[in-house]
DNA sequence: TAGGGTTTGTTGCCTAACGCAACAATAGCG
DNA sequence: CGCTATTGTTGCGTTAGGCAACAAACCCTA
């Protein structure tokens, strides 16, 4: 009988560094996601004693990752006290290769996009084309960087199944990349640290630090667009990453008995039911931006164009429902077009949500549309690039960009 | 917009008393789990110093939780280390109320089951009656105990969906039980601290901690009996709950296209495929105990049996390959006829599972047969009892037997 | 404008918990 | 019987969080 290894650190005694680390972490970590705190909320949120708060804010301001500012609050009764902010030179690049092109961000530790560049490709980008120009990318924006800012890392959201552990990208199909080192890849060009997700899961924890799941615990997002289903978990406040980090495949849960065509090799699974291509075809469009399509989808009157965003809101019900069942989450986030769906008709979706799921289960569940759009995959990376910070804030060595 | 609320403490800061908690709930949580261990063995697992563990266990043996003797490990070069045991006076009882009868055990810290009651009755027993046979057989049970043991409480295990915070059963089917205060009910007649939850997640819990996922990080528990299926499901080493407790319905998810017959109202999910009822059918049987059973099945050589048999191997296999996607687990745990039906054709759903899961999931998954067999509630149920005192071993207070 | 009430920051001290190092104890081995 | 290796014990040091007293800075009211 083989014993299973636990996973992460073996040693699970806890050390007064690792109580001081787990502190700072709490701090560092509501700031991140909240902006800017008074120390006394700060006090009152972590049950810790004021001194101690003193202490923790003042050793972060040592590390260089937060301020303090005098601002104040109007009308508050009593000695006004002093705001703490994340530092706007702690930052991270997000990167985002997709089928044709390659985005690269530059986000703050505040959750701030301070820039943005999309490069087109004629092609899918092989691994390692798809590396240098997010290299090309990063290195243009690092050259303006100001002297003294910190860069936590590189967080790429990949649209296919990854190893986190090394950042091997098992399967691309969108990218049509195989057993990809694309981390290694990025590391080796950049100098930087990098690590990898699942474009879907990394989209997930944007709206649960940025978006419409801000502070949720359970959450189940579920992603759409032209290569597929995505989907991301969150369990406890953690993301679902599974032993080697490919849980969260959402996109091929069975949905419906009656299948329609078999797009993938398992018929009547979300992501053959539901499909951005077959609503382009109803419309009778050859491609369209997302806004394009929820234009199209909320004007729609044509009756065989609603019965297609019919057949897809119900098999969409019945996903959702299996999930409510499986996770019983608080909230379940919806992007890319099923969004569209939502909104164009939320009783709908509900109703069969409902009926497919247990009474208990869906009692205080909330479906909500995403809302941080098209920024949620560059917030996620760097969320991910953040993540070792976030966690040992005091042990984490950041790059800091040389004087001129 | 409102806000999501933290479940659980809000306050997220740690103390030094949280600390030393933490250390004492590793230590003690080992010695639960391991039966017997050495003090050094305890200080290189745990990562903290010789004198530290010395310090923690003896706060251990203070409370009463674990015992010290000299015994001695042959062939061990330098001092021998002491070796440290749980308690045998600290103990639990265990609760399951069933369609046809109301078990109830007695189980030690160190999980083995001091005595089991099986309480047989004619019809289903509703709440109350339930909750008075209970205390019955638990009353019997404290005369037999020895004064100054202590009992850290009642873990219920009960087929349906619970609601957690409270133990309230919220449905149960079997017993049709529908919002039944059970853990009011039990609790006031008792005395004692009560916990609820559903049966196929105590299942889980228990082959985690004895039986073939000891010491697995992620695993996916799926138990079948005459209720039907249920599930439960441990991600990073915790029991996964959802928001209110009724996360882990494993057996409603979808799996064939094919519907065969509408027996749920739900068509072509698991438990409406994979039936024990259909299975006595075929052996032409009104019942028979899960031995006969197995028996039977492992017998099987009919060509219409063996029929059913791999219709229902294949779907359970995609129901694998479904959760799979999602968990990604190291281990997937088959209890009731399940483990028959893996062991009659083990390859046959091992390719089910391999066809329908994306490669990467399947990676390094194990699929296992349940080792605890009947033991599995009890301890499961007990393990839920003494989830308070592991946690937190020197604020949990325990009942003590007093003098007679 | 002054003073009371309220809240917060600061400072010095206390305490609890873990690490460390030296020493004692106890086993196997030659 | 002495050597080596490992472990338990003990006293001390360090550190991080709590506490309490005081100062600071705001609001409000007279």
């Amino acid at each position: 009988m083989t014993e299973f290894v636990r996973t992460g650190e073996s040693k699970r005694g806890q050390t007064r560094d690792n109580l001081r680390q787990h502190n700072l972490s709490t701090v560092l970590r509501m700031l991140h996601q909240a902006g800017t705190v008074s120390r006394s909320h700060l006090t009152s949120s972590t049950g810790l004693n004021r001194s101690t708060i003193s202490d923790l804010v003042a050793e972060l301001v040592q590390l260089g990752l937060v301020t303090e500012s005098e601002g104040t609050i109007a009308g508050a009764i009593g000695r006004p006290s002093l705001l703490v902010s994340p530092s706007d030179d702690v930052v991270a690049f997000a990167v985002n290769p997709e089928i044709d092109a390659t985005t690269v961000g530059l986000v703050t530790l505040s959750g701030k996009i301070l820039a943005k560049v999309r490069y087109p490709t004629s092609v899918q980008p092989a691994p390692q084309e798809a590396a240098e120009i997010a290299n090309k990318l990063i290195a243009n924006m690092r050259a303006g960087l100001k002297p003294g800012t910190r860069i936590a890392g590189v967080g790429a959201a990949v649209p296919g199944q990854i190893r986190v552990a090394d950042g091997v990208v098992r399967l691309a199909p969108a990218l049509n990349w195989v057993e990809a080192p694309f981390g290694q890849l990025l590391s080796q060009l950049t100098g930087l640290d990098v690590h990898l997700d699942n474009d879907a899961s990394l989209g997930c924890l944007a709206e649960r630090s940025f978006g419409s799941a801000r502070g949720a615990v359970h959450v189940v997002y579920l992603f759409a667009g032209s290569g597929g289903i995505g989907g991301g978990v969150i369990v406890d406040g953690k993301q679902l990453r599974g032993s080697a980090g490919y849980a969260g495949e959402l996109g091929h849960i069975q949905v419906s008995s009656s299948a329609t065509k078999d797009f993938s090799r398992l018929p009547g699974t979300l992501e053959a039911l539901v499909r951005r291509d077959d609503l382009l075809e109803v419309f009778m469009l050859d491609s369209a931006t997302d806004e394009e399509l929820d234009h199209d989808i909320m004007a729609s009157t044509d009756k065989k164009v609603i019965k297609v965003l019919h057949r897809q809101i119900d098999d969409l019900g019945r996903a959702l429902g299996a999930l409510a069942n499986i996770f019983n989450p608080q909230v379940v986030v919806l992007a890319g077009f099923l969004d569209s769906l939502l909104r164009f008709d939320t009783e709908r979706l509900l109703s069969m949500l409902r009926a497919s799921s247990l009474n208990a289960a869906q009692e205080s569940l909330v479906v909500r549309s995403a809302e941080l759009g098209s920024k949620s995959l560059m917030v996620g990376a760097a969320e991910l690039a953040f993540g070792n910070l976030l966690d040992h804030p005091s042990s984490a060595d950041l790059y800091k960009v040389p004087q001129a």
